[in-house]
DNA sequence: GTGGTCTAGACCACA
DNA sequence: GTGGTCTAGACCACC
């Protein structure tokens, strides 16, 4: 549990903490059942303020991936890799479908739109492995 | 030149004027060449603030779709509608590169994105052809 | 003397009327001593406002392209090709100058400012040549 | 970030607040991920209205040389210099276009423009270092 | 608090 | 008349 928090990031901070915990959970380093660090306690560790991580806490356990036992603490949910899967496929979906409507309402042609797509994945493939 | 502002969308009114007027030329009923309405006559015709309108039609002539000629008016840019094609064309790439990246920061695989990709352009079809 | 103006295009007409009867004086189409129409005569012609081509014979006048012999009529000037190459090559020089100093203050550097401008010469060489 | 703005200067308050910033970004006074002024703060600084900062800062976006993150600020593009730098290259090029079409629509030769342009460069050299 | 949109109205240069 | 700039101030959504 190394979060690397950058305050000063157009990426919202407790979007940084959720994006990077389901990305422990999918990569194994944090297993179903693992206890996780209180909200008082990471948010010390990381100098956040507690509504912060409170924030993020919740929404991980809105989509599951983690759950609270009362006075217990919280751990990684049981089923977290597949919540995860399922709601980044979900997600997925939701944006490409908004992004796709969107470009048709400027006018481009289903062909265009795919050929955007391709070249997209392509120029990611390029910068992802040199 | 009938453009339909919806003053109660959320798409802003100069978004919605920029869109209606690059459709147009797309569709070819507006050639390079024409002169446009003048900022305030069309203020005048929609309703709305001169700004706004000014607003929309500087954000064409950046991107070269109409040219002012100073105190001689508004025109439609010599070459339009490859302006527009090339635009959409590039920022469709932006687009997808950009949300490609963010689903692969979050643990996604290239086949896992391809797989939303082809849903959502299923999605889109089936809302656009009932 | 057979000028195509074009009332509802970006470049002013009397410049249109302007170009238009330097091009013809540098093609050999008119040549020094030859009369010009009358002012009113040509507004006639050409459904223009009388002062309209007034402004662009008295823009010829000044730089001695074209001149007035008092009752006389008008008549392209003695050295009107002369005037006209030299004409040309100052103003190119200012108006290369003043590019070059706006794209410097831009932080261009002088030899990515002749790339640019080497790169220009060739995509007009390619349009102009078919 | 100390912005130098004339108010009585020809160009507009809202370029010389884009040129300016470009300008810093391009000598790395500003680099990628930075967070910049918000809007309002850099309006009360400069003595300006909000929305003449707020220009600036959209023309920046548009041209990704800025990223703003909604309700947390703006800050310096990831890829700001290199945006900027293509940016600038392609302006420079549209600009010797337009201007060498313009001049041989006037009857001047590739060789006449050529001298033209020399000319202008090396009076620039002469101002630039006395 | 942040940025975004929109209105209202003034002033300028150009022609 | 045209477009361009700038100010002033209201309102919204987001966090």
């Amino acid at each position: 549990m190394d979060l690397q928090i950058d305050v000063a990031s157009p990426e919202p901070v407790y979007e940084q903490i959720i994006r990077q915990i389901q990305l422990a959970v999918q990569e194994g380093r944090l297993s179903p059942g693992t206890p996780l660090p209180s909200i008082r306690q990471l948010a010390g560790d990381l100098d956040l303020n507690p509504n912060t991580v409170a924030r993020a806490y919740r929404a991980l356990e809105t989509s599951r991936v983690i759950q609270t036992a009362g006075s217990r603490g919280t751990f990684v949910g049981s089923d977290a890799p597949g919540q995860i899967r399922t709601r980044n496929g979900q997600d997925a979906v939701l944006q490409f479908t908004e992004l796709t409507t969107s470009l048709m309402k400027r006018g481009m042609s289903a062909s265009q739109i795919e050929a955007a797509f391709r070249s997209a994945v392509r120029t990611v493939r390029a910068k992802g492995a040199p």
